[in-house]
DNA sequence: GGGCGTCATTTTACATGCAATCTCGCCCTG
DNA sequence: CAGGGCGAGATTGCATGTAAAATGACGCCC
């Protein structure tokens, strides 16, 4: 049986144009379509078995979201994040999670928390199990699509998909199961330990602090960092609870 | 001359599909196409004299970005931005024009402060000729663009453009010309001299501030707040110097 | 007179046609 | 053998065709 595909059959339900997105999406956010892939219009309506008008819409689509760039008759190819696109999405990111947390704190219900630490668990399983970086990725961007839903402001979860998935994206190529993938679960049960506290400061703060230390892993990682060195200092220092309430903080008053 | 279009001729330059697009969100954020308005792609199309196609993908663009509602076999039609949604965009709002503000306080040259003061200066003039509720509108959007614009984050500037969008086009059924703009004007006053005064943490703070008194006027002149009150203390108390970096802030820790 | 079924119209959602444009490999030339 | 131009094929961008579905008006029956 030959692949000529890597992409998963349309899923009955919705309308063409919407599977056909999810199904690209998907593909795409598990690097089944890695960066730089080209995503020909003709060449994806023949293997999806439909015309090219979902495809296209789709495609548009993806585009919005940042999963895909466009060039004027040159059509779309795959994003490609790099470590620069990645930091600046991580301070954008550190901003509205940390508000997800503290709108999702403050409305937590027992099913909420219940099924937070149901994907804690499972998150924990997997690393136990030994790691398998596709499945932790996927426990990630679970983890945090359920804390904005639980948030529950649409226009929050609106600007914060496309930039937790292209974050998301990055991390396929950055994470050699190293370490990250334990500390992010330990930062993970951290902000939920503070919303089942009934503290949706501390919630903004841990999930602030989570991302942050991400983009400092990240600075770590690569040979850049200008001025990542006070970023850095304050990751080491940072201890569980709630700091200071500025997270990452600009500089100090000229 | 009758009127059977709103719509401006479209403008000469790029694809059918973004010129259409730009039109039409014009004519929703000067609200020429007022909320509720039903957009049919085929009278859409015969009012532009383009084919069906581009004015599809045009307000399949609006539907994405929150200007327009879809519902399926139903149509588009231009978003209703209510009293809860306003409040839901600007929590979102705070955290990142804060975070805009800082971005482009570290960031500032001579040019782009030039650019801010001439838009302020405009607005001073509008305001001084007698209240126009559009170009007040027109003018606050024009600054916070300008301002993310000048941040350099396109990812930043990518989740606010639809969500400053939104915040806008409710304006038009909210603000009837009383203190509002002048207020606006002040504030903004406030976010420039502080990025002026190379103090990153001090614009941050002041545009959050704005942002968050917006939500808190938008409270008070509407008789529903259940848990602003805080807030609305906040706004009385708020100083012009950047008091605590929290901003609109949770709770104490429990 | 009021409720209900029916039908015409309009629209969506998808399919396909087509010209202009771009890419890329091949061949010709020096 | 290197370099440049050319042409074949594929793709985009826009236009249009069409079945299914929804809406709303109309008339009919009770």
């Amino acid at each position: 049986m030959s692949h000529p595909t890597p992409l998963a059959r349309l899923e009955p339900g919705e309308s063409l144009t919407e599977r056909t997105y999810e199904a690209l999406r998907d593909a795409i956010l598990h690097n089944a379509l890695p960066p730089g892939t080209a995503l020909s219009v003709p060449s994806l309506a023949r293997q999806l078995n439909v015309s090219r008008t979902p495809v296209r819409e789709a495609v548009q689509r993806l585009i919005h979201e940042g999963l895909a760039r466009h060039e004027t008759h040159r059509g779309a190819q795959v994003s490609a994040v790099d470590i620069e696109d990645l930091r600046q999405l991580y301070l954008v990111r550190e901003m509205l999670e940390g508000l997800a947390a503290r709108l999702a704190a403050e409305r937590l219900d027992a099913d909420a928390l219940a099924g937070l630490r149901g994907i804690l668990d499972e998150h924990e399983e997997v690393l136990a199990a030994g790691g398998d970086d596709a499945a932790h990725i996927d426990l990630d961007m679970r983890f945090h699509r359920r804390l904005r839903d639980i948030a529950g402001n649409p226009h929050l979860a609106a600007a914060l998909e496309p930039i937790a998935g292209r974050s998301h994206m990055a991390l396929h190529s950055l994470w050699r199961a190293e370490e990250a993938p334990r500390l992010a679960l330990e930062e993970h049960r951290r902000i939920v330990d503070a919303m089942a506290g009934g503290d949706p400061a501390l919630a903004e703060e841990a999930a602030r602090q989570h991302i942050s230390r991400l983009r400092v892993r990240l600075s770590r990682s690569t040979p850049r960092g200008p001025q990542d060195r006070d970023a850095e200092a304050a990751d080491r220092v940072a201890g569980s609870e709630g700091a200071r309430p500025e997270g990452t903080g600009g500089g100090a008053p000229a």
